[in-house]
RNA sequence: CGCGGAGAAGAGCAGAGGCAGCUCGUCAGGCUCAUAACCUGAAGGUCGUAGGUUCGAUUCCUACCUCCGCAACCA
């Protein structure tokens, strides 16, 4: 009975996570706290079954609408985007999220390797100089084909001029069979399978060049070759990931991470991260990425979330009403990972509440209280054990063993949903064994198997809830001490101060 | 023209080619260690419509119907 990959001849799952880099054009909302913690979850869970892990989020500070922005702000560029990063920035912070760098695209290093990276692209050969003439819009940063636009928009509505300038193209069509190719040989690096199909769809679709530089606006990364020019965002932006690696210097920490690489993003930029990206990798001989994890979006209370609605939710303030670990895992559950979500506030409160308060807390409360009356200490589990503890001790592995399979697929909500099956058998058995009838070592076995299942179940919280689960770890006398991946190790005997409940309930 | 998502017990939502599941809510019991928390049982659905593939579909295919999103913010 292992948590521990250390132990077998398994392969250590090692795995670089990366979460978008944030455009910082405005505020932080729900969305940007959900893709936050999304990353952070899967990192934890990683680190929990023994893989290294390695954590990249950041911001988006370039473009026109930044441009736009500061000069509306009456600000420079540089300043403007100084200013803006920085609610992101805490917002990582705050909702308790572990990472290794917090890139921003302004920073000197990532401009050197983006400028490098576009020089490896011009070596390529599958760039080449042409004279765009056609619609743009500003807005979305991109051209659109004769077919797209209508009474001056493009069909997602933004409006298009007809312009004429001379940028770099990516030969991105060239691609288009070895991207089928690469996807039909590796049909789980899209995550969910409903994403997968979408991709490949686009993929049999047109699929035209792209203009990678740009001329109508500076604030970008500058091309020394091209005066005039400066990087289009997404070349800008996708390669954050190679510069949180330290590319193209750092061989060691890209050979030990790339090949492992996990792209958390929104629905929404699927394109970018399943096409062009792969695309330009494969340009510059770099692998694509090993997984791309698109998750969807949330609407709140049936409705798109929009300012115009006034019901953008603030992150901040929506952490300092629940908490950081309930936050955390009320998203977590609300939404099936890779479908949109609805936030509602009265659902949340009663998954607050029956969730976290009445099983899971109520679960350690009732045998931590119950040691601590009786005891004044934890127990360490009993060597002699009946048939019925042993069952119940097992069911953790069969729990784990589901959870592994569910997190390859970024399945959260199965890892919740089971997580509480758990806690439920662990209710079932108190019950059951009724420990309050028994009497001498029967009363203090029975305690011992439940002090034992409060660790593990500690154990599983803490991908979720971090916070909550280091204070039962101190309840049960780890402290930061408890290595997750030897759980079986027995209970330390541990004095008990009196337990306080661990959630409370709202809204009732 | 379109693209994407969804239609399942009162509500919200997993699921999977083979006796229809979960949570909340409701009703009835049990328990008292615990945050009036916990446990057991019951009622409640012809899994949008019509076809097709199949020994068998709610799960696959086709058509259709209805709803939501596709200006900005933006995961």
């Amino acid at each position: 009975m292992h948590l521990s990959h250390k132990n077998g001849n398994n392969q250590i799952p090692n795995a670089f996570f990366s979460a978008p880099i944030f455009y910082v054009n405005g505020a932080p909302h729900l969305g940007h706290l959900y893709t936050s913690i999304a990353v952070d979850v899967m990192a934890r869970f990683r680190r929990m079954i023994g893989g290294l892990t390695y954590v990249s989020v950041g911001t988006d500070e370039h473009g026109q609408k930044v441009a736009q922005s500061a000069s509306e702000a009456k600000e420079s560029p540089q300043k403007f985007v100084d200013r803006m990063y920085i609610p992101f920035l805490n917002l990582v912070n705050k909702c308790e999220m572990k990472y290794d760098i917090f890139i921003r695209t302004t920073y000197d290093e990532h401009k050197k390797v983006a400028q490098h990276f576009y020089e490896k692209l011009v070596k390529s050969k599958y760039v080449y100089e042409g004279e765009y003439e056609g619609w743009y819009s500003s807005r979305d940063e991109a051209f659109y084909a004769d077919t797209d636009v209508k009474d001056g928009k493009a069909l997602n509505g933004s409006k298009v001029t007809w312009v004429k300038e001379k940028c770099m193209f990516f030969a991105l069509s060239k691609f288009k069979d070895k991207l089928l190719k690469y996807y039909q040989e590796n049909i789980e690096s899209i995550l969910p399978y409903s994403r997968y199909q979408e991709v490949m769809g686009m993929l049999n679709a047109n699929l035209p060049d792209l203009a990678i530089t740009r001329t109508r606006f500076s604030w970008g990364i500058p091309i020394e070759q091209l005066p005039g020019h400066v990087l289009y965002v997404w070349v800008d932006a996708l390669t954050n990931y190679l510069t949180v690696l330290g590319y193209p210097n750092n061989e060691y920490q890209m050979k030990k991470w790339w090949p492992n690489s996990v792209h958390v993003i929104g629905k929404d930029i699927l394109k970018f991260h399943a096409i062009y990206w792969p695309a330009m990798l494969m340009a510059v001989e770099l692998q694509p990425p090993k997984k791309i994890v698109a998750h969807g979006w949330w609407t709140v209370n049936g409705h798109k979330m929009s300012k115009s609605e006034g019901n953008v939710i603030d992150p901040f303030a929506l952490i300092d009403e629940y908490g950081v670990d309930e936050i955390r895992y009320l998203l977590m559950t609300e939404m099936s990972f890779g479908q949109d979500g609805d936030f509602n506030e009265k659902r949340m409160n009663a998954r607050l509440n029956s969730d976290l308060c009445n099983e899971l807390g109520n679960f350690i409360q009732r045998v931590m209280m119950f040691c601590y009356k009786e005891y004044e200490e934890t127990l360490s589990l009993f060597e002699n054990l009946t048939n019925v503890d042993i069952e119940l001790l097992n069911q953790s592995n069969a729990f784990l063993n589901s959870a592994i399979k569910g997190m390859e697929n970024a399945k959260i909500h199965i890892y919740l949903s089971s997580l509480r099956s758990l806690v439920r058998l662990c209710n079932v058995y108190i019950d059951e064994q009724k420990p309050w009838k028994l009497s001498g070592e029967n009363r203090k076995r029975v305690l011992s198997v439940l002090c034992e299942m409060v660790k593990r179940v500690a154990i599983f919280m803490e991908p979720i809830m971090p916070l909550k689960a280091k204070s039962v770890f101190a309840l049960l006398g780890y402290m930061d001490n408890l290595d997750k991946t030897s759980w079986n190790e027995l209970l330390k005997v541990n004095k008990l101060q009196k337990p306080e409940p661990m959630f409370t309930s709202r809204g009732k």
